[in-house]
DNA sequence: CCTTGGCACTCCGTACTCCAGAGTGCCAAG
DNA sequence: CTTGGCACTCTGGAGTACGGAGTGCCAAGG
């Protein structure tokens, strides 16, 4: 159907719109790349791409402009991922190293994204689920309140404040404690709602609904609010781009967590990026951008995904080498903490 | 100087520039606002006020439009601060009470003003100092690695990793708890780095290395880091705003803690209000914006401080009462938990 | 001394036309 | 299948004209 040089045309198209971001024309290709045919070729061959739906031309008489289509099938299969220079590595490394919380990780990444692709960067924080347990901390707050932290062991602490209704005795909170610890200190993420079952049994029955609220809101906490968590950075970004109109859904998209969720995917193997171009992705408002994604983590394990949000008009290569990398060093620095 | 027909002329210049966004004119004027004089007159209380520099006007035969200067006179002499509806105070509790946490109140907050006032909010996170130490917990985390978290009487929980270099044993680690805690426990924030300060003498001698960096990782976190953690929200109603060329050195402002630090300024009186006004804030590219800001806290005392950042020509009295009504409520939040 | 109506003047924004340039599609020849 | 030639289309910028809004000034009136 589309022959090598059909191929390299619209590899050339979109690399000469991607950098100078106007309509490309049958003699400036020619000219730019040396492809050894003349530009009535080109046209023919123009032609056939653009009815095959792969380019299209904002009017007649205008230059090409490749469509979703085409950029899938650069994407797929007329580009390798470009590794980034050795500077840029330097600066991930240094830039990351510096971090002492996980607070600061994520934080450093998605800035650290943003700046290497000049694009938006959006990431997660990493799921607990792979995680165990370290400590669990029970302390008084207030006369009927109780916080409520417990530790992890990729050093991610999570809070609540509990509501008892009632006035609970110092005695009954380190008991409550002392089992809470006993019964979950070490145990992996997802088999705290097993263990958690089992407790209640062992709760004097004075203090059984405090116990059940507790328990309530621990399984509350590690199991659903903290997959929601989603950073971004590098807003800034789209303001010298020509989006204009629908600036504003963009930047209300960015600001909507359940959106980024579905934006950044479901979390694969670590290794996987994902690429999703324009329309791809169903959401009103960001029909002309595209989203670079990959999964992170320990090893295979992808604990959560970041990634980078442009417009269609991206530099893939670039930016697909850029998130790889950032994923994978921050999924190394995880490890070592 | 400025009698009060023509106090009352710039006043109805601000507002009706405000609702209009385009220069207003002298006929336009006696329209609107039931001056009781000629067209003619009004242009020669005009001619007054820009030649003391209160208005403006963007061509020769155009109409007049507010100068910084003429929004400060408005803002201190001519404006009363506008109370919210009742919906809104009610939208202001209902979304309020639902908060569990310290995290959610800041981050409900920060997008409730933003949408009461369709302008980018901004809120620090509340300081520390006035609080007391409720729990120091310290726990192992890998080889040579420790965990702190403190947690404090208004529900924050701060956390840092600190590397030992040197294998800690659990005894050690324990008995270096308890002692945090006894020396600690319900202090004032601002009487902790008295008390630090004597504990390294009732350490062993081999810890004395460990406890030294636990204490300063203490000392950091209570004392400087919370105090410049500052989030945003409402980005999105920039966009429609005619911004277009400074909206990129807007959104590169609100990325930075640092400038969102001076720019909600000095934490003063809980009930204060401040309005800085295009140039008075001394930043480059923040020329045109107009940020309005408050402390909260519990009682008298501001922990901390949020606002609203929108364009020069913004709705004064309105935004003023919404940022004045949220802080209040936040505080009164705050101090109930 | 302030206010007012009249009047000439200035300038913006819009609409319109015109033209060059870039790019295309098609065709016939190699 | 490729290529040069050619007529055609469309955009974008430059130039021009013009109505409208608004001003500043002046002289008359209270």
């Amino acid at each position: 159907m589309l022959d090598d040089r059909k191929l390299a045309v619209l590899r050339a198209i979109v690399e000469d719109y991607v950098s100078t971001n106007e309509p490309v024309g049958s003699k400036a290709l020619v000219d730019r790349h040396n492809l050894g045919v003349s530009p009535a070729t080109i046209r023919n061959d123009m032609a056939v791409l653009e009815e095959q739906g792969y380019i299209a031309q904002p009017h007649t008489s205008a230059g090409r402009i490749p469509t979703d289509k085409g950029y899938r099938l650069f994407v797929d299969r007329l580009s390798t991922i470009k590794p980034l220079s050795t500077p840029e590595r330097r600066a991930i490394e240094t830039f990351l190293n510096g971090a002492y919380d996980l607070d600061d990780v994520v934080s450093r990444t998605v800035r650290l994204l943003a700046q290497l692709t000049r694009q938006v960067a959006v990431v997660q924080y990493p799921s607990l689920t792979r995680s165990s347990v370290r400590h669990v901390e029970l302390v008084p707050v207030g006369a009927q309140r109780l916080l409520l932290v417990v530790i992890t062991t990729n050093g991610r602490v999570e809070q609540r404040t509990i509501e008892t209704f009632t006035d609970v005795t110092d005695d009954s909170i380190a008991h409550l404690r002392a089992l809470l610890n006993a019964s979950l200190d070490g145990r992996q993420l997802g088999e705290v709602p097993l263990a958690v079952a089992e407790l209640p049994a062992q709760v004097p029955s004075v203090d059984r609904p405090v116990a059940a609220a507790v328990l309530s809101v621990l399984l509350e906490t590690l199991v659903e609010k903290h997959e929601e968590k989603i950073v971004f950075a590098g807003a800034a970004n789209l303001a010298h781009l020509d989006f204009s109109q629908s600036l504003r859904d963009v930047l209300e998209a960015l600001e909507e967590q359940v959106v980024l969720m579905r934006l950044l995917g479901e979390a694969g193997d670590s290794s996987t990026l994902t690429v999703r171009i324009g329309t791809e992705n169903q959401l009103e408002g960001l029909r002309s951008t595209s989203v670079v994604a990959a999964g992170y983590g320990v090893g295979d394990q992808a604990l959560a995904r970041l990634g980078v949000l442009g417009p269609t008009r991206m530099d893939y290569p670039g930016t697909m080498g850029a998130v790889r990398a950032v994923a994978r060093y921050v999924g190394q620095i995880l490890a070592g903490s």
